[in-house]
DNA sequence: TAGATGTATTGACAGTCATCAATATAGTCT
DNA sequence: AGACTATATTGATGACTGTCAATACATCTA
């Protein structure tokens, strides 16, 4: 329940939906597609695997591995398994021509994401507009 | 460099800024932003702090902590472990009102995440539309 | 002042993760 | 076939992280 502080310092609890307001806390239904949010979230959480997907985004094509791993001061089989982790999450497609390995980002997979987190700040503006 | 497969199985080389297309991996900037963004990253990437900030999304106004407890079956500790690392991130901020402790979300810093997370998107977007 | 309550902090512990060296795999070239 | 190259995989290790129990701190109330 969502509580406001009053002055005689109790909590008084506020009923569901007052007026149209936004959802109450107690209502709020567990996100079914937490985990995956949390999945994609995690790929981009970390330094490298960011830039790697930044040099993704800014690329006009695909990138071959030799090419993201001069990138980096790292080991090959570290960048290797930051790629891994960014298949992984669906984030991003690769395809081997030759000896080579081509990479490149998932764009739809990329949206959902991004979409997600600019629906909680809409919601968030939604909500403060309506104080 | 960004190399290409040809037929006769040698990597060419493609000059910088080729026809104004995208920029080239190799002169691809650092973001110097980039640990920040990182961090902003880090503390979503967890399934009970994306709930957490789920709810802040979603509610009226600041939700008091004892409200968020009760979403949760984890000890108090650590959900104010997770609200830590949600302040540190400059996500929430916090106010105490009596013995209550009120969240609510930071939405500019949020939207900087949300917007750097678009702009890869369109980024990639636009260097797909060149192809 | 003493007790009660809500929340933050500390310390410990188990699980996860980033990194590397070594190795495996697959493709190319002579 | 054999040498060579690019990349993936495996296994080990140190660092980080989520969780809890215990405790500290601040505020309210009697």
């Amino acid at each position: 329940m969502t509580a406001t502080r009053q002055n005689n310092g109790e909590r008084t609890i506020i009923p569901l939906q007052v007026a149209g307001c936004c959802d109450n806390v107690a209502m709020s239904p567990k996100n079914p597609r937490l985990n995956e949010q949390v999945k994609l979230l995690s790929a981009l959480a970390d330094p490298t695997r960011l830039r790697i997907v930044e040099l993704l985004s800014g690329a006009c094509d695909s990138i071959c591995v030799c090419d993201i791993t001069t990138q980096f001061e790292l080991g090959q089989p570290t960048i290797s398994h930051h790629l891994k982790v960014l298949r992984d999450a669906n984030l991003v497609s690769w395809e081997k021509r030759g000896l080579w390995v081509y990479y490149s980002l998932n764009r739809d997979v990329f949206e959902e994401i991004a979409s997600h987190l600019s629906g909680l700040l809409s919601a968030a503006q939604l909500a403060g507009a309506q104080r």
